[in-house]
DNA sequence: CATAAATAACTAACCAGTCAGTTAGTTAAT
DNA sequence: ATTAACTAACTGACTGGTTAGTTATTTATG
């Protein structure tokens, strides 16, 4: 195998045996996953593996952070536009299936699962990096928007996280039942259920009990 | 200790590896679960909780079917009356926080995403004997007050599983996040305005594209 | 009733295999 | 020729499962 002289074959190499580790952490979980298997996945040998990360917990700590880190901005864009209520609502029922059907989410979301107990301060961290910022984004729409006189809502908060709520679900339906063809439904089609259903549930023209 | 000479000692006696094996997997995960830490929990040896398991793999999958077992009658009998929509909905919220809040839920959850790849039959069976029904009430009832002409809807079995979203979103939280304080929300406000918004989305008095 | 025998429940110690991390040697690239 | 990237082999710690021995409890006996 051609060897990583340069930096930038060196990033490559690197984040070739991140993804090779994220496969095996998400198929056998991170105690049950051999470094040794990880290393042939990504062509190398085990040994190769140590030269670029320092142990087992480093390239777990390394590989959550690489995963989590670009889609912030892309949030961000999104929820800063300005976009009416239910045009939001249509666009987000587009997005967030590619999330759960074409990213490595699922992936990163079983693995962080499986491992809370071990690491806690990295789940700390990630919420607040990633979830309380996409909470936050969300929040604040709903706010604009509810200002605007154009939605009523209770708790811009927990709404937000009602919003969310159908992400983990799938993400979790995933993780369990990838490869049980019966398990399967329209995942498009429940986003876009939702939304009509977030729309017709915040429209202005009802009576909601803040309780 | 006492030993387990009748046959209601011995099951209670198993009942308690298993209890203490949940509570190892819940903080380890199952790979990095050791029998002697499970026995030690049980206050047993490890040679004794071989008497009761045969290894590992039967202790893990005693436990998920101990665990999944007695819930379903009690869902059957719920959504089986003759509840008004809203009134299920608003019984269904003083519920569902209790299974997150007080139930061995959430670390049932986490031992079974965290073991799903090594264990797909369990995960099916868990699917077909426990997921499958609860949605399958639910989809039912929404039939039933659809039919009424108390709801309108348009896909009963997604808008099933949307209703039943937040519980693993909460429960997903939870595994992440019990011990980060800051990451604490109202759970069961929480429900209490899905309800609401669930009663509004689904009123009859308004226009819902078939898409 | 007291005591011995029987036995199932239990355990400390053992064993073979596994694996993360390391080292001494190899090799591709400059 | 040099050297950094890489690897096969090694090492020590660990663990699931097993075994030989111990012991608590019940049954049998005088």
């Amino acid at each position: 195998m051609q060897r990583a002289r340069t930096d930038e074959a060196k990033d490559e190499r690197r984040l070739s045996i991140l993804m090779a580790s994220l496969d095996e952490f998400y198929e056998k979980g991170f105690a049950a996953a051999r470094m040794d298997d990880i290393a042939r996945r990504a062509g190398l040998s085990k040994a190769a593996v140590y030269l670029y990360f320092k142990n087992k917990d480093a390239l777990f700590t390394e590989l959550l952070r690489e995963i989590s880190s670009p889609k912030l901005d892309y949030i961000d864009a999104f929820f800063g536009r300005d976009l009416s209520f239910e045009e939001a609502m249509n666009q987000f029922a587009e997005f967030l299936p590619t999330v759960i059907l074409n990213s490595p989410m699922p992936k990163m979301l079983k693995v962080m699962i499986g491992e809370s107990g071990g690491h806690p301060k990295l789940m700390r961290e990630f919420r607040e990096t990633v979830l309380d910022r996409v909470i936050c984004a969300v929040r604040t729409f709903l706010e604009r928007a509810e200002a605007r006189g154009e939605i009523q809502l209770i708790d811009a908060d927990l709404t937000a996280r009602l919003i969310l709520s159908p992400m983990p679900m799938n993400g979790m339906w995933r993780i369990l039942f990838e490869s049980d063809a019966e398990a399967q439904f329209d995942v498009s089609r429940m986003f876009k259920i939702h939304a009509l259903y977030m729309i017709r549930a915040l429209s202005p023209s009802g009576d909601l009990h803040a309780s």
